[in-house]
DNA sequence: ATTGGCACTCGGTTGGCGAGAGTGCTGGAG
DNA sequence: CTCCAGCACTCTCGCCAACCGAGTGCCAAT
């Protein structure tokens, strides 16, 4: 009993079964792959890899389908990467390179990834970490609010309101703005902390406490909760026939919202290198307990990883495909995105 | 046969149908309502009813559910408005007051709607159209790359990439920068077109093309296209086992998804007293033929309508609550937004 | 106008039956 | 030792018939 066949065989029954989602026997498995043995061999092998743990039949009198286990030894070496297409290619690049703005970029990306692989696609919004500071601007809005709005130079604008006393004038506001910016230019945001506290240490007093709030907003905007921005596209294709799920869209729907959550999990399972794959029960979320996770960072050319962008489908997907296509469109994205 | 009882019978079997989520009988209405009549008087209203074109009988020998039609009926005569409870408006304010930023106010609106009436929240950033420009922020990021970051007075910001000639120094950046944003100063949108024609004249010739550029983006980015921006909330609630579309979800998925569109619908059914219904087939879109619709405007305290914000739920749906929960949440949202 | 009675319709459920698919096992051939 | 043909067994699925109950429409009586 040849170990490679078997393999051959695991192969042959995850192939299948993706494509036409019915649980495989092993005389279809002979027909439609040329093995070389009969289904009785088949069979045989069939039993090995269900003792295994590797697959497993629904009922007595059905076919076998992967288990989850399957599916990881399957896209651990079993399966063949699949380049995309060159009018694939050139699709993601004139999209993405269409984009206005950051926004756009994101949201086109998404797109993208929804409709190469036909799921759902995660994209979070580039990190802030590593930025720079590159200018504060402070915006009075009603009154006794105050708008703060920060602007890094990886092209990053964050926003905060701010409750301040009544009756503050503009002057105040301009000066403020000017020593801040002063301060911030050419600084890592590990720096500004410090250049901040300098400043306003030199405010006279009647401002003292307004220029430390301003000061404490900008650093908390700039810390680790506010990198939870994350978008979601092509959810409508989880109601489309070929994703049927035991238990429902509901937990999926559900997981989906939990973004805090989602976005910790995608952060966990990316490693530096190249694309990462979730299967069903390794995902840490229950309600992606019947789906798999395809992640992949992406960020400047030179290898740096900024942000996260996924894609979300039943265990039972194309593999390879979804691979390919969050790879590329990953890599592309790298090289559109401002350094 | 009293006219008004006829009403009184449509009436109970909207809020039997919302509640149950059975056709109602002529026998169960009796037992639920006190009507003052027997199961065969109810039979004849029913029949008129029916005739009337405002309920149906899916099958023969099941009960009655009302048509689209009996929906608008209820909603425009019969319902009776039902305001939020105390801790649920408190749950509202406290909410909405904690928004760190303007993403974060919507963002809570929407997640406020989806909680309150258990369907899907649309929310639509604030408009541009009658804001002014705060300040005008250019940031080189890759070589040949430049980000163009508006903030208008509303507390809104934009931003777009444009594609510069390569070798531009600092130095004109900023000289451009100041131009712009000394030009800009105090003026509406309306006016900002020509005041910056005015600058790019001034120009220099080596600068005048770049100077052109950025005024294009800057106007186009406040033009009326930018102001598509609209975040959903809730969509697990969808697969509720409350909401049994007969077509399925996908086709509201799919709405839900074509953004542009969907806005523009809201749009064109809000008005500007209040609070919206569009039911069924009255919607544009076929997907939400059997969702039902319910908007509100939203903005500055004093009625101007900035953005939008709505619910979106089966026709069968509990059309006073939905009511109640945008009326009030678009309400708090005005307060708290800046003018 | 209202009501009780009655015949009728029809969808949903149940149970039985047969067909088909797939398996595991066994014994024999290479 | 590997492979394979055959066979008995199991289980799901689809089908059909019968039944039940809910609800209706109509009619005659009040």
């Amino acid at each position: 009993m040849s170990e490679e066949r078997r393999l051959d065989v695991l192969r042959a029954i995850v192939e299948d079964y993706v494509r036409t989602r019915e649980p495989v026997g092993s005389r279809i498995l002979t027909e439609r792959h040329r093995l070389g043995v009969s289904p009785a061999t088949v069979r045989n092998d069939m039993a090995a890899l269900e003792e295994a743990g590797l697959i497993a039949q629904p009922h007595t009198s059905a076919g076998r389908i992967p288990t989850d286990k399957g599916y990881r030894l399957f896209v651990d070496q079993l399966a063949e990467v699949r380049p995309l297409t060159v009018p694939q290619r050139r699709a993601i690049e004139t999209f993405l390179s269409e984009a206005v703005d950051l926004d756009d970029v994101v949201a086109r990306a998404g797109r993208l990834i929804a409709q190469l692989t036909g799921q759902v696609a995660v994209v979070q919004y580039p990190s802030l970490r590593r930025s720079g500071l590159r200018h504060l601007e402070l915006v009075p809005t009603a009154e006794g609010r105050l708008l703060v709005v920060v602007i890094t130079d990886t092209g990053r604008v964050e926003q905060r309101f701010l409750d301040v006393p009544v009756g503050m004038d503009d002057g105040t506001l301009g000066e403020l703005r000017a020593r801040f910016n002063a301060a911030a230019a050419g600084h890592r945001l590990t720096e500004i902390g410090t250049a901040f506290e300098r400043v306003t240490e030199a405010m006279p007093d009647d401002h003292r406490a307004l220029a430390t709030a301003v000061a404490a907003v900008v650093t908390a905007a700039l810390g680790e909760e506010s990198e939870e921005r994350i978008v979601l596209a092509g959810q409508a294709n989880l109601a489309r026939s070929s994703m049927r799920f035991e238990q429902g869209l509901r937990p999926v729907l559900e997981a989906l919202e939990e973004q805090v959550v989602l976005l910790g999990l995608l952060t966990d399972m990316t490693d530096d290198a190249g694309v990462a794959v979730s299967i069903g029960h390794e995902n840490r979320l229950a309600g992606l307990a019947e789906t798999s996770v395809v992640t992949s960072g992406y960020g400047s050319s030179d290898g740096d990883t900024v942000a996260i962008l996924s894609s979300i489908g039943p265990t039972r997907m194309d593999y390879p495909g979804t691979i390919a296509a969050v790879r590329a469109v990953a890599r592309y994205l790298s090289r559109v995105l401002p350094s």
